[in-house]
DNA sequence: ATAAAAACCGAGTCATCTACTCGGTATTAT
DNA sequence: ATAATACCGAGTAGATGACTCGGTTTTTAT
């Protein structure tokens, strides 16, 4: 019942790059926020290929936001990071005592409330906690 | 991000163990549930431990619940089964960099909503969903 | 009193996942 | 041409989960 690194290391990154104009090399924002740069480079490599970072390579080139702040929220960022998103199997997998199993509708309800309280924290909502 | 097998079998056996009167054998509760009665007699074991049932030993032995169904809830049957409950470790554990991190509040708030999610679900509430 | 039914206990195993690390390649601004 | 950057595949060490196994103790029913 845990949130992986990944994930945490992630939303850190992304928020990084929400912050800063135009492209922010990996190893800075490792460095900023003490991550090993080998172990973030995977991340942004995985948040690249689904599109909610661009790269550029060489100098001055980096990572930046693909999308909007207000459109990154965290149930996307734990769907790409999270290797098993939700919170029991029977959830989506399907189990075959799904019918008569007399917890399965209680999953089914918490991993829903949990998921829309997800899509409720965005990049631009942590961003607009932090402008202090 | 998932919810352990020993959490979801150790909700199924207190379902059980709710809706028998006097005590039930392990080894039944095993079976009407599909699961390994090795496996399940640790979780009872542990959910014994930390008062959430009472056993008997001997023939016509077995175990009941030691609370009523509605103060048994969701988060403290994790409590005791989740060997690491909560999201994230810097929720209690205390990182180091609590104090310029910008999502550590995140996951704070969000934790606690779970939470109390989770104590809106008891046993009573599931018996009552279970009662067609 | 004995046999059987149950709970109790400690240890061991196997597979999977996480959180990395390492060595190298490709691309591009200067 | 050089240096800075992203890209890529493989490998590894430790933790945890989900069991299994072999036995011991207690208690009831006969």
């Amino acid at each position: 019942m845990k949130i992986s690194k990944r994930s945490q290391y992630g939303l850190r990154g992304l928020f990084r790059l929400a912050q800063a104009e135009g492209h922010t090399p990996m190893r800075e924002v490792a460095k900023k926020e003490g991550i090993s740069e080998d172990y973030l480079e995977k991340i942004f490599t995985r948040l690249e290929k689904k599109d909610f970072i661009t790269s550029k390579r060489g100098p001055s080139g980096g990572y930046a936001l693909a999308m909007k702040p207000e459109e990154i929220n965290l149930r996307l960022i734990l769907e790409v990071l999270e290797n098993n998103f939700s919170l029991v199997e029977c959830v989506d997998e399907g189990c075959s005592r799904l019918d008569d199993c007399p917890v399965a509708s209680v999953w089914k309800r918490l991993d829903d409330e949990v998921k829309e309280k997800l899509e409720l924290i965005t990049l631009k909502t942590i961003l607009e906690n932090n402008k202090d």
